[in-house]
DNA sequence: AAAGTATTCAACCGCCTTCGG
DNA sequence: GCCGAAGGCGGTTGAATACTT
């Protein structure tokens, strides 16, 4: 199909705004709002493209965007909800008010990233090189990318899972959760195996905000009943390790613990 | 003080999904 | 159901700044 060029480069400005091109932004949408983004610049005398528009009012001049340093909390937040979520930079900043998807994405790679234990950081950087694993997730469903719905069946979990625990080449990893049998509130990574060692002080601290995670020591308590998602050696799921009726418990149970993060936050 | 290197973060790019005709 | 437009997302880039030698 004919895809038109996101925006005509013809005579559009590139590069940092201006404060003159913010200010007439800011006008504009506090007159007109901002229905049709492709329509704004030329409505606003702006020599931008409309996706540059928007994503200079998202991540900049919204009014409710909270400019500075992260907090602590903020911090652990992010770390426990990408360990949950994965790259899904949207959901996180939805659970995180006046953040900003890319301003938690760049957070996450400039400093967070830097706190994973070394193991977890070379998988952060396989799992770049590896992108293409995913798509062995073969499980009939193509990726849902509406974040503001609860994710659909496998082949969500299969790429998030695919994001956390992207040692999949090296060896096959297991993450247990259990919300009943503490004893089985594991993180089960067979580090000795798979080079996967977990850092205890590592994980101690992002759990600790998490306050059901009581169990630490790698805990991924997410309120669900006994999850174990396995992934083979390449990445793909054992047959049988996750049904696709569970999959859905389980994303309730995701988005529930988010919701118990997010609430930490707001107090 | 200058040069080289590392880090940060705003902005861009291209792909995907959704929606309306 | 098909097509194209539009919005949204995650990955990536590169200029500015900070730090080190």
């Amino acid at each position: 199909m004919g895809r038109a060029p996101c925006c005509e480069k013809m005579g559009l400005k590139k590069g940092p705004w201006t404060q003159e091109e913010d200010r007439i932004l800011i006008n504009h949408i506090n007159t007109f709002g901002h229905s049709n983004w492709r329509a704004l610049p030329k409505q606003a005398g702006l020599l931008r493209c409309g996706k540059s528009c928007r994503l200079r009012w998202a991540n900049y001049l919204k009014p409710d965007i909270k400019r500075g340093n992260f907090t602590k909390e903020e911090e652990d937040a992010i770390i426990n909800l990408h360990q949950m979520l994965g790259n899904r930079w949207s959901t996180i900043a939805a659970r995180l008010p006046g953040r900003t998807d890319n301003e938690i994405k760049n957070v996450w790679h400039t400093h967070l990233k830097k706190r994973l234990p070394q193991n977890q950081q070379a998988n952060e950087t396989l799992k770049q090189s590896k992108k293409q694993s995913k798509l062995e997730f073969d499980v009939g469903a193509k990726p849902e990318q509406n974040d503001d719905e609860k994710p659909q069946c496998s082949s969500d979990i299969s790429s998030h899972n695919n994001n956390n625990n992207s040692n999949n080449s090296i060896s096959s990893s297991v993450v247990t959760t259990n919300n009943h049998d503490s004893s089985n509130n594991n993180y089960d990574v067979d580090s000795a195996e798979n080079n996967f060692a977990m850092d205890e002080d590592f994980w101690s601290e992002v759990l600790s905000s998490d306050k059901s995670s009581s169990e630490g020591n790698g805990a991924m308590d997410i309120g669900a009943d006994n999850y174990e998602l396995q992934v083979g050696d390449e990445g793909v799921f054992s047959s049988g390790s996750l049904s696709l009726c569970e999959d859905m418990d389980f994303w309730h149970d995701v988005y529930a613990r988010a919701e118990e993060i997010t609430e930490l936050l707001e107090l």
